[in-house]
DNA sequence: CAGCAGCGTTGCGTATTTTGCATCGCTGGT
DNA sequence: ACCAGCGATGCAAAATACGCAACGCTGCTG
């Protein structure tokens, strides 16, 4: 649509995967020198974007103002911050606060594993909804029609051998998530990383985001994992009650 | 220079206020409501931007992922951090890492306060070199010629009835901190909050970056702030020592 | 139930903007 | 001192974004 905003915004993308000069930018992205000269200028006056002594770019420090300003805006992450903080003392793995943006899960908060073997995941980053512990969470409170709407643009690409490729079997798997009030994801969406998700539930009684926890396989085995669940279950309620939700209906309307 | 994208960014620093419709945006930046839309669009695409099924726009998940990458980049940032978290959960004060750019300090990290007075600063807001704590550290540090060529562009506008308006006396001030080795802030940047800072140095012994601690001062007093200075540069000595800064060196070459 | 108001959306002609080229200037290396 | 590499600039051509006017949808209100 609007071809030279585009156009910046790829500059952003490619900036994020670390600093770049004006000739490598302009390769990378296969526009013309002064184009991105004039588009990097535009962007280093509005901060997006910074240029230091030696003539490269690297992001600027409105992005991250921005980013902090918009991840406070969400209700949901600032309700839930001191709880998986004490989680994630408490056991030490890596846990990921998630909504669903259409057939993508997104992660809008992330906190590290104590330990050393570290994931690649990312606030901001995005992930299919039928590969990851997460996405079946969310998916699985859905109304059915909102859900099957959904399911149509989930494109039930393989992660890893164990990816559920087959849109029967995956609602199968959703109902088993409705009815045991967690899901499961084992190496289905990374391979050697398990991963157990529930629902945070806003006061409607619908699931709002998903705290997920995972766990390298070299680290924990599955059934240790599983231990976790009570454990989750339990902040994933805290953290329900405290954005306004009231246990007492055991089934939503609907 | 690129007068779409300036409107482009402008539109992604209003919804940093907050989310908003069309309309609204249209109103607020004066641009017609077709230009606003096309331009949402093309940010919504590259996930800059998120639409909800009312029509209202709030910040993407694109930004969030460049932040975290851009955040990661900085090396400094990486190192501090533990230190950073330990300090504050010690003292349980606000705690900010800094860096300069011109004659501005901008936030790249931040910890929160313990108690419930918290501070609106933010991860990538920029403040002003001649009234903040961290800037103190990071110009004294400079060789005077940079140093002078930094000061030609400080307003030196009075933030507060205590900020050092005058150049002269700004100079002296510098020579002060040089000599201690950190720094202060007595409410000269904002009413009621005081700050100590000290330098992070790199390999060359240079100063990188500044370790501040932001007290109110009803929550506790300059006396009692100054007793934390010992342990401030405990943790920058660290920190720096984790950069590869070699404190053999009394006097950086200059 | 009908009419209305508010808001988002679209197609199109105009004109502003962006674009790419050629050229220049700076910096750093040999 | 020269050359190579890279960043910066002015200008003319052309693609692009722009603003207008009008449409359609949704949700009120009479």
């Amino acid at each position: 649509m609007s071809t030279s905003l585009g156009k910046a915004l790829r500059i952003l993308v490619v900036l994020g995967e670390g600093p770049a000069s004006l000739d490598e930018l302009a390769t990378r992205l296969d526009v013309h020198k002064t184009t991105v000269l004039r588009l990097l200028r535009t962007l280093a006056e509005e901060h997006f974007v910074h240029r230091d002594d030696q003539h490269r770019y690297r992001l600027g420090s409105r992005l991250f103002e921005l980013s902090s300003r918009g991840l406070d805006q969400r209700e949901v992450r600032t309700v839930a911050a001191p709880h998986l903080h004490a989680f994630n003392r408490a056991h030490g793995h890596t846990v990921h606060l998630s909504e669903r943006d259409g057939a993508e899960i997104v992660y809008i908060d992330k906190l590290e594993s104590l330990d050393h073997v570290r994931m690649a995941s990312r606030v901001g980053l995005r992930g299919p909804v039928h590969s990851t512990a997460a996405g079946k969470v969310l998916l699985a409170d859905l109304p059915a029609a909102e859900r099957d709407r959904v399911l149509d643009d989930v494109g039930f690409v393989a992660r890893t051998p164990r990816t559920i490729t087959d849109r029967a079997a995956y609602l199968a798997e959703l109902a088993r998530v409705r009815e045991q009030g967690w899901a499961q994801d084992r190496e289905e969406n990374e391979a050697s990383i398990n991963c157990i998700g529930a629902p945070v539930r806003g006061p409607s009684g619908s699931a709002v985001a998903t705290v997920s926890v995972s766990v390298p396989t070299i680290v924990a085995g599955y059934d240790q994992l599983i231990e976790l669940v009570p454990s989750l279950l339990a902040v994933t309620g805290t953290i329900s009650r405290d954005l306004g939700w009231r246990p007492s209906r055991e089934e939503p309307p609907a």
